[in-house]
DNA sequence: ATGAAAGCGCTAACAC
DNA sequence: GTGTTAGCGCTTTCAT
């Protein structure tokens, strides 16, 4: 309707003036923020980082930001942030501090703000999530060290009210049950955070209780390394004494004396899925609520062998 | 002005009612966002996630949120990720990707937006940074070689259009010289990126130059990790054939086999700090550009120990 | 079809 | 001091 040449200098006027289009005054108008809000425990967890990577690259391909926070595992720093996040319009959230039963998530799903889980999933209220295979996973783990012998099994578990812990637990037991291995729920103790420390303090409890065990399934790698140091205070060897396992193969723990035997997930795909799965109820927030499932890889290494005779 | 009881009344109704100030509304009248946009080459390296926790905490307290984007080491990647965060009215920049003679912080400069470097800082332009005191690092590392009694002394530096890497490069020859250890440029080699892959073929370049040497100090912990692989595939040990120093003490590295000699660099703090700075300039844009240095903690592991004889 | 005008929720400037 | 109003930059609706 008006020539080429005057649309041309248009433009070009207006980028020379550098005009930018001013997405707050587009928000204002549209209700929309284009701005996505990710909820993690803790950053330094190396979980973390290659889900953060997964879901800021597949956000900013459909013109979205992240804003991030860590809640610390704290329910009062969690509501506060997630109160921040929903005052500042965000149009989704990707939540990976859920409990199985949580009334943080519940109020934000009330208030209809879209919202998927990422490694973590809950019972009730069909929220849409992405995780791994825990099941399959800690089944993996189990068949590998029944294969080299082992019988008394002990477990570090998460804190049972998040999923993956749950799932690890009672998929364990299930697995154990459906091999013919004996339960001993004595040889099963649940940490608070998954981190170095309480791996370090839950082993430190296992060889306290006195009752035999060849082989520790830990629901996380960082509980596996703090094993390995109550281990060495103790005058025990891993793998000759206890053999270990941990879960999600974080980097450098292929390179620890001795490499440990874990799960591999693919956290970077988590973190695509989940941003992905959050646009689509973003698009539609009726979309129905995907729970997306992952496979996980075990990666078998110095951390476990046949064992040589119960302890302690 | 109106009753107490009545005020009380109107804002208990204005929280029933699910009311929120709107901060796009907010932004779009006064022209600030209240957020800050904050630039990583790649958040799995892992000195990042303890100085995003550090700048988080920080800005969080004084009401601002980050967002978050990865460059990974692409200046076409940086200059999209800085015009969108520009266009999102971003009030600030934390940059931990800048160069020493950086163009595309130059123009934000240029364009005003408050801005503070973290683990870099420019040549020219007098930008307010974040740093550590990597001379004084890298002297700490040859003092403690040297104490050993290692005169051949190799290093892998960093791309030298990163400050870190320039002044760890040059650090390290002022302090040998300082030392009357000669400096043998042909054990000077840089990497392209800080990580496993690049210490690995670093390594490797060193052995194939077939000067003798007895000690690799790395400008980073993820190159010191790539020395051992390279070493271990060569049929070397550290540090019976080669000590290693690293830089920074990212996790793990003290359970490796052997736990490596590093320097401890405060990230969290420096985060703080970063976004302390940031906080200062947004509300004054003409404070003074001031260049933080934070001191550094050389940790003696196993992988540095007396030589044997020179290599290869 | 095209263009004018209203209004998103808030603040700052302005009258009173 | 207190209440009113204009307007931030955009989209959307409504006249034309």
């Amino acid at each position: 309707m008006v020539s080429e040449e005057i649309a041309l200098r248009v433009t070009e006027a207006a980028t020379s003036l550098g005009y930018r289009p001013n997405p707050i005054a587009y928000g204002l108008r549209t209700n929309r923020s284009f701005t996505v809000g990710v909820l993690v425990p803790d950053l330094t967890n190396p979980v973390f980082p290659p889900i953060m990577r997964g879901i800021e690259i597949t956000l900013e391909a459909a013109g979205y930001t992240a804003i991030l926070a860590n809640s610390d595992n704290d329910a009062a720093r969690e509501r506060t942030i997630l109160d921040a996040m929903r005052g500042r319009r965000v149009d989704g959230l990707i939540v990976a501090t859920a409990h199985r039963d949580d009334p943080l998530v519940a109020e934000c799903l009330a208030e209809e703000t879209p919202l998927v889980l990422i490694n973590r999933k809950m019972e009730q209220g069909n929220v849409p999530s992405v995780v791994n295979d825990d099941a399959a996973g800690i089944a993996a783990a189990l068949d590998h060290l029944a294969a080299l012998g082992h019988t008394r099994i002990a477990h570090i578990a998460g804190p049972l009210t998040l999923s993956t812990a749950h799932a690890r637990y009672h998929g364990l037991i299930a697995a154990m049950k459906a091999r013919g291995i004996a339960v001993d729920e004595t040889l099963f103790v649940c940490c608070e955070i998954f981190n170095v420390d309480e791996g370090r303090r839950c082993c430190a409890l296992l060889l306290d209780r006195g009752r035999p065990f060849t082989a520790i399934v830990a629901a996380h790698d960082l509980l596996a390394v703090g094993c390995y140091e109550t281990l060495t205070a103790r005058g025990l060897s891993c793998p000759r004494d206890v053999s270990i396992t941990g879960y999600n193969d974080i980097p450098l723990v292929d390179r620890l004396n001795p490499p440990l035997t874990t799960l591999r997930t693919p956290l970077h795909e988590m973190g695509v899925e989940a941003a992905r799965c959050l646009l689509e109820r973003i698009a539609d927030a009726h979309a129905p609520a995907r729970e997306i499932v992952v496979a996980t890889e075990l990666v078998v290494r110095g951390s476990t062998a046949a064992p040589r005779a119960a302890l302690p």
